[in-house]
Parts: structure tokens; C-alpha cells; sequence
RNA sequence: GCCCGGGUGGCGGAAUUGGUAGACGCGACGGACUUAAAAUCCGUUAUUCGAAAGGAUGUGGGGGUUCGAGUCCCCCCCCGGGCACCA
């Protein structure tokens, strides 16, 4: 047949799903409840093929769940603060608002027109006040909760976005965004605690759903947590004394130094107490001067300056030096540590070019390792080591020494995680502004919560400096106390706007309240959430932090649950030209286009079949003629299939079959997430349907009837327009009414097969035989046929329905 | 370096518990239809030897377990992703 007019089926059914509400989900009520939620995308304006992607998947598990009975919740929202809507301003004049609304609203259009069902009620956008209110509502409850708090830290700045950065948001030492240069600054900023959930994060993610393996272990290597031993060092003939942490205690007799962070807050009490001072001094100035990324470089030759000072090792009271050197990092563990070359390859290096001595306490079984070209880090046996020789490394000798410097008081069990707190402050302009007020008598006070939204001031000019731009609005800034009524001067950072995002899927529950965030009965009744679909590039950032954010709203009486994700599914990336697609590369692929050309019941079908939707793609449209045609064939057997005159014909029981396993194929493949094989198994039975109408032209009114209503159905989440509408062209019914259908598990199997006839392991002959035969039967038709006398073999194997194997 | 994935035809990719490797699709080739092309339909398509019948080889490489391995075990190579001076 000819093409079908795809363009006005799809625009006349997507009219039809909104007039009739199809997507819209009552929240209140309580059973059979399916949360499937798609991550909201930041409004670029264009619609890109991770997208489509993404809301394809999530628009398949929609309908498919709908069919199966479930209240579906399925929104769609904003993520619309962010540094792109700024830029544009400080370009093109056009304000961050309506350039933002612009675009959402050329997205909304796009996202329509692949006829994915969303909720539109329940919308909500980042930067709308009546979003961002409850934001700053969310914000001072951490707040009051001591959950978020303002501290001067040394914090990543981007030279380029000229605002600080999470950790999470520095790539290799530079901006995760611009990938300009990440450098330390000294500010005063703002951060959220997640480092107290560090332990509850990582157990969390044993028992949550089913999440990706890959997902689970970046987020487990994020917290890094480190179990070890904290001890004490006192600096010799000083009152000053300073911990240090380490996982290998067992090590302890081979310390012959110690080394200190620059930035080790005792270093002004050191400077006064060296001799060294002036080459400290010197050092310090050095480090501060250098880049976030040289100073994290592992192939960088480490560097350091001995103190001169000395200090005791607890275990043998032994003297031993204390440097300073910036490759013991300030932000882990305690910024010191107790160096032992001989069994660490940092410290080794250390020793080796400043030639400090090299003690090997541990040795391997055959007592063969010695350190005088590499230090011995595997397992092996204390040797060096007083009382504690012979020992096993690791486990045993660890468990010794700190049962010996607990004892003495001198040190104890200690649990490290390499997760910071989320530094949250932004230096930018649209963003959510942080609620808070310096009040020149109570100190920092928040807004209270009467007077919410604390709302963006106009301003001339976007630009930022060192300073924010909310700064430049003296109405903004300067204010009264709400406690005291004294002169206040406002918070003028903004918010990352990954705090939006980890509340986002709360809001849509309950979109319209007035009065709180959300009503945390709602919350309490559809959370966690069923089905989480989204891009693997959130993996860490927007996924931890909403762990975190949940919790801390358990923890402060919001909603009573623990995780906000129970089943997360990840898509793979669509690449284009061997790497990501982005508009600075000018590789982007616009699907408006497919949708023109081939419409997007093609273009979903074939996002779906390319490539197991978990991996990532190069994208390659040579395929996306195959589902045009696949849609074509559909369409022209359902309507062959109507014109057959009604008589119980011998081919069908094959073809009822042929449905009932795909029926059962289909099904299986969709609650796996298998998309690309389920929509083979589409394909695979329309052949069948092919082969059954160019050999009969007559079907019993039954089998015509399961056939048509089963392929429309099994069609439709993939494809929605186009089985709609061949369903409602030939049977003049409303195929989202149907429910999924379900197979005859008696007629499954086929009456034959092939079975495989196997000598010594290798296949040599096949038999069709009847399904269910015998062993007995299967070796009398081996030697009927093929003149295979069981007897002369030593084993015969025979699975039943599959092989048999003649041995010896 | 450490932690996850993964390696199957010309290409994207299939293969319940170990049981006919290559489903489905793309591309290619041959044929039908057509004045012609497109579209459509039918057929062939892992490699190799052979005219054919038929044989041999084959899931990154090497070893092993098994009647039987893409699938399980050990070692190695390569690719993708994440983390990385984390003590």
C-alpha cells in the first residue's frame, strides 16, 4: 500500500488523547497505583534524540500499564533555572524568563507531537514562583533542621562561569559545563549535609529496586567509604598534637615520617614553632598559587618541606620527621598522615627523593620481596615489628594494633567517606535565590515564610563579577529582619539548580497546593516511585542528591519514606559521529525532522529497536526505513485481514499459535525493558500474518478477531497513533479501552520439532518429530531414518524436546 | 591503578535453565512488476573447500569443566563508562 498519512493520523489522535483526558491521574486515590516518571529536561528549546529516547520508554511502559489496570501517574515538568537562559540574556538582552518560557513552550509542542501521554496539569517548572516558593520553603526547613548550613570552605570557582561548583560538578579539574579551569577560592557559601547520610546512602543501595549495577556502583565509589584507624601524633617537645588516619595500621612500625596538608589548620602554630619556617611559608604560597587539577595530578613529582619537627611514633615511641606536602589532600580523612614507604607507593616516592629511610615491616610467605626497588603492598607477614611478628598483614596484625593503641587510649575505629557536603551557593542570576537574611543584630535569619516567594529582582545587568548579580539590586538586598525588624541586607547567591530537581517529582503529586510543598499523605501513598526512567549522565549528581533530599525530609517530618526511586532504568546514549551529540560540535541530529519524513510512530519504533535501549547508540537512520515499511505491511494486513470471508480454515490453529506467542514473547520482553526484541517479535508475527493471507482467504470469525485485536493491541505502546487508528477504522472502537491481552498458555508449543540428532557431540542430522516424544520413540526414528542403532553406542543423551546424543 | 559494563556476519543486533549460533531489521545480490525509475512483491546472503551432494571452520585470544560451551571456571588482549595522590 502507499504510505499512510501519518502526519494527520498522528496530530488527529493526539488531539483526540487530550480531549479525552487519557493521561489525566487522580492522585487521590489509593490502590493500583503506577508512578512513571521521565526526568524533566532543561529547556534547550530543541528537542534532541536522547529525549525521544527517553520519553518513548517511558510512554511504552505508560500505556502498557494502563492496559494492565493501573492508575498511572505520568508528568511532565521544567528544569528550568540554570546558566544557559543568563548567557542568552547577557548575548541577546532577552530576558532569562521569557527566553526560558519561549522555549518551554516550543519543547511542550515537540514532546506533543511524539505523542507520548503526559499529565499536563500537574506541570510544574523550576523557575516559576509558585515552584521556586516551595524550594525556598524546602530550604529554610533544612535550615532550622541544621541540614543546611553557611560556611567558609575553599571551594571550586569556574574562571569562565565565575561561580563555585560542587564537587560533583568538577570534571577532571575543570567546569563540568564550560570546561574552563576549576580553581580554589576562600568563600563564605552555603552547603547541604549530605555527608551525614553517607552511611544510609550506601546501605540504601542494597536494598532498593531494581537499579542498574553500573548506576549503584558510582554512587557506591562516590561516598567511598573507607574503614581504618585514627590515631594521635604529638608533635616532640610542643603541647601540639594532631590525628591521622590510615587502613593499614598493621604498617605502624614502618612510619619514618609524617606528613601534613598545607592546609592543616595547626600550620600557623607550626610556622611559629619551626625552624623551617620561611621555606613552609614559601611552600604554602606555592601550593595556593597552583590549580585545583596540578594539584590533584597523580603524574605530578610530589613535593613537600621538612618542618624539622619531629614526632613519636605511638606503637614504638620512635622519632620520626613531619613534613609538609600537598599530595596529603586537606578534604580527606584528617589532612595528615602517617607516612610508611615501605608499603605505599605515595609514600615511597616521597622517601625516595627526599631520602628519608625506608623500613620494611611486612614480607611475603616465601620471604622473598624486598622493597629496595618497589614498596610490597599485597599480603604477607609482620617482620620489624616487635611483639607483633609473624603476624598476618592486613586483617590480623590490624586487628592487634588497634586493640593495643585503643587500649592505650591513642587511637580508635574510624569509618571515612569520601562524600563532601553539597555546596549549594551559586554566584548567579537565574536560579532559585536562597531565603536568608543578615540581620545586623540576630545574625542570619530566614525570610519568614508568610512573606514567600522571595522573588528574583529585575535587573539591567546580568553580568556577574566577583559578586552576585542579586547584588546590584539595592531593593532586593537591603530589607528588614523578620524577627526584629532591624535593617537586613539579603543572601544574594542562588541556588544550584540541582536542589529543583531533587523535589521536582514531590510538587507534580500535588502541583496546585497553596498551602505546603505537597501533602505528605499523597506523598506517603505513591512514593517511592515505581519507575524512574532517565540518562545515565545523572547517575551520580541528580540521583544522590535526591536520595539525600528524601531522607532529609523524612528525617524533619515532610513525608515518611526513605527512597524516592524503588525501579531505575537508565538509557544508553545516543552518540552521532563517534561522540555525544552537542550543538558545539555540530553533530545534532534533529528528530523534527523524522517527524516530518517518517512520523513518530516510526521514529518511536525504531528508537526503540535499534539497540537494547540500556546501551548506548551511534546513531545511524538507515534503519528507520525498515519500521516505515514494517508500519505500511501492519496496516495493509489488518485491513487483508478484515476482508477475509468468515470460514473455519486448517491454517489458522498455526496462526492462533503463532499470536498466542507473541502474546506471551511480547509481554515478557516489555517487563524486561527489552524493547528492541519485543518489537522483533512485532515484526516476526506480521510475517506470519503475510504467510497466512497470501496462502488463505478465509478465517473463522474468532480467529479473525483475536488476530486483528491482538497485533493493534501489542502494537500500541510502541506505536500508538497508528494502531489506534487502524483499530478504530476497522472495528470503530477505542483500542486504549482494551485491555492487554492474554495468551492461552496451552498453546504454546508447536505440535513438531526439529530434533537434533547429535554423534560423540556434533550435530549431523535433523528429524521433525511430534513435540513430547519419547526417548524410546526418538532413538526408533533415529534408526528407522538414519539407520542409528542405539546399541552400538556406549550413552545415549536425549533432552526431551530439543536433542538426543548418541555416545561412544 | 581501582570499580562497573562489553567484545557474535558487511552493519544494528537475537539466542529461558549449558542443548540446531546468527532471530528481527538494515545493506548487498538475483528475479517479478514497470516504457523506465521509485515503491512493492519473491528469493539468496557467516567464512571456506566443492559443479553438486556434502565437508571443514566459526561468538576477541589461550587453557579447562562437560556427552555438549556465545552461555560456566582460570589466564590474557581490546573497547566503552565511572573514580582516581582518598592514606
Amino acid at each position: 500500500m502507499d504510505n499512510y498519512d501519518f502526519k494527520k493520523i498522528e496530530e488527529n489522535w493526539q488531539l483526540i488523547w487530550e480531549n479525552n483526558k487519557l493521561a489525566s491521574c487522580d492522585v487521590t486515590q489509593s490502590e493500583n497505583n503506577f508512578y512513571n516518571l521521565c526526568m524533566y529536561p532543561y529547556p534547550s528549546g530543541d528537542l534532541h534524540m536522547g529525549h525521544i529516547r527517553n520519553y518513548t520508554i517511558g510512554d511504552v511502559i505508560t500505556r502498557y500499564k494502563k492496559k494492565l489496570g493501573f492508575n498511572v501517574l505520568s508528568p511532565m515538568g521544567w528544569d528550568s533555572f540554570g546558566l544557559p537562559a543568563e548567557n542568552a540574556a547577557i548575548k541577546t538582552g532577552i530576558h532569562p524568563k521569557k527566553f526560558t518560557e519561549d522555549r518551554i513552550s516550543n519543547m511542550r509542542d515537540q514532546i506533543k507531537r511524539l505523542g507520548s501521554l503526559y499529565d499536563w496539569d500537574k506541570e510544574v517548572a523550576a523557575h516559576d514562583k509558585n515552584y521556586y516558593k516551595w524550594t525556598q520553603y524546602l530550604f529554610i526547613k533544612l535550615f532550622e533542621n541544621k541540614l543546611a548550613y553557611k560556611e567558609d570552605a575553599p571551594v571550586n570557582w569556574c574562571t569562565s562561569c565565575k561561580t563555585v561548583l560542587a564537587n560533583e560538578q568538577v570534571i577532571e579539574g575543570n567546569c563540568e559545563r564550560c570546561d574552563s579551569e576549576v580553581t580554589k577560592k576562600n568563600l563564605n557559601q552555603w552547603f547541604f549535609k549530605i555527608s551525614s547520610y553517607s552511611e544510609e546512602l550506601l546501605q540504601g543501595l542494597h536494598d532498593i529496586g531494581d537499579w542498574p549495577e553500573n548506576v549503584k556502583s558510582m554512587q557506591e565509589n562516590w561516598i567511598g567509604k573507607s574503614s581504618g584507624v585514627q590515631f594521635n601524633l604529638k608533635i616532640n617537645g610542643s603541647e601540639l598534637d594532631f590525628d591521622v588516619f590510615t587502613t593499614r595500621p598493621d604498617t605502624l612500625f614502618g612510619m619514618t615520617f609524617a606528613v601534613m596538608s598545607p592546609e592543616h589548620k595547626l600550620m600557623n602554630k607550626i610556622l611559629s614553632l619551626s625552624p623551617n619556617s620561611k621555606e613552609i611559608q614559601s611552600y604554602i604560597d606555592v601550593a595556593k598559587s597552583k590549580s585545583e587539577f596540578e594539584r590533584m595530578s597523580i603524574t605530578k613529582e610530589k613535593t613537600g618541606v621538612d618542618t624539622g619537627l619531629k614526632v613519636t611514633n605511638p606503637i614504638n615511641n620512635k622519632s620520626v620527621p613531619l613534613w609538609i606536602a600537598d599530595y596529603v589532600l586537606i578534604n580527606y580523612g584528617t589532612g595528615a598522615i602517617m607516612a610508611v614507604p615501605g608499603h605505599d607507593e605515595r609514600d615511597y616516592e616521597f622517601a625516595k627523593k627526599y631520602n628519608i629511610e625506608i623500613i620494611q615491616v611486612i614480607i611475603d610467605k616465601d620471604q622473598k620481596i624486598d622493597i629496595s626497588s618497589k614498596p610490597f603492598i599485597e599480603k604477607g607477614v609482620l617482620i620489624n615489628s616487635g611483639d607483633y611478628d609473624g603476624l598476618n598483614s592486613h586483617d590480623e596484625a590490624s586487628n592487634s594494633i588497634l586493640n593495643y593503641l585503643s587500649k592505650k587510649d591513642l587511637g580508635e575505629r574510624k569509618v571515612t567517606y569520601r562524600l563532601r557536603d553539597w555546596l549549594i551557593s551559586r554566584q548567579r542570576y537565574w536560579g532559585c535565590p536562597i531565603p536568608l537574611i543578615n540581620c545586623t543584630k540576630c545574625g542570619l535569619v530566614p525570610e519568614s515564610l508568610d512573606n514567600l516567594p522571595v522573588l528574583l529582582p529585575e535587573i539591567d545587568d546580568y553580568k556577574n563579577s566577583e559578586d552576585s548579580p542579586l547584588a546590584k539590586s539595592e531593593d532586593f538586598l537591603n530589607t528588614k529582619c523578620p524577627d526584629c525588624g532591624s535593617d537586613g541586607i539579603r543572601e544574594t547567591d542562588t541556588m544550584d539548580t540541582f536542589v529543583d530537581s531533587s523535589w521536582y517529582f514531590l510538587r507534580y503529586l500535588d502541583s496546585q497546593n497553596q498551602n505546603f510543598p505537597f501533602d505528605k499523605n499523597i506523598i506517603n501513598s505513591w512514593l517511592p516511585i515505581d519507575q524512574y526512567i532517565g540518562g545515565v549522565e545523572h547517575a551520580i549528581l541528580h540521583l544522590l542528591y535526591s536520595r539525600f533530599f528524601v531522607k532529609a525530609l523524612r528525617d524533619i517530618n515532610l513525608l515518611d519514606v526513605d527512597e524516592p526511586f524503588h525501579n531505575l532504568f537508565s538509557q544508553g546514549m545516543i552518540n552521532f559521529g563517534g561522540t555525544k551529540m552537542s550543538k558545539s560540535k555540530g553533530n545534532v541530529v534533529d528528530p523534527e525532522s523524522y517527524f516530518a519524513t517518517h512520523g513518530a510512530d516510526a521514529l518511536r519504533l525504531y528508537i526503540l529497536f535499534m539497540a537494547p535501549p540500556s546501551d548506548g547508540v551511534e546513531w545511524n537512520d538507515g534503519g528507520i526505513e525498515g519500521t516505515k515499511r514494517f508500519l505500511n505491511k501492519f496496516w495493509d494486513n489488518m485491513a487483508r485481514v478484515s476482508d477475509l470471508q468468515i470460514q473455519k480454515t486448517i491454517g489458522e490453529d498455526d496462526l492462533v499459535r503463532s499470536m498466542n506467542q507473541t502474546i506471551f514473547s511480547v509481554t515478557r520482553h516489555l517487563e524486561k525493558f527489552e524493547f528492541n526484541t519485543g518489537v522483533s517479535d512485532l515484526m516476526k508475527a506480521n510475517n506470519e500474518i503475510s504467510k497466512y493471507l497470501n496462502e488463505n482467504s478465509t478465517v473463522s470469525e474468532e480467529t479473525k478477531d483475536f488476530v486483528f485485536n491482538t497485533m493493534c493491541n501489542l502494537l500500541y505502546p510502541f506505536s500508538p497513533h497508528i494502531s489506534s487508528e487502524i483499530y478504530n477504522l476497522f472495528s470503530k472502537k477505542d483500542i486504549s479501552a482494551l485491555k492487554w491481552p492474554e495468551f492461552d498458555e496451552s498453546n504454546l508449543s508447536n505440535p513438531s520439532y526439529e530434533l537434533v540428532i547429535q554423534l560423540n557431540g556434533k550435530k549431523k542430522f535433523t528429524k521433525v518429530v511430534n513435540t513430547g516424544t519419547s526417548q524410546q520413540e526418538a532413538e526408533e526414528a533415529c534408526e528407522v531414518t538414519f539407520n542409528i542403532k542405539a546399541s552400538d553406542y556406549k550413552k545415549v543423551i536425549f533432552v526431551k524436546d530439543k536433542i538426543i546424543n548418541f555416545i561412544g
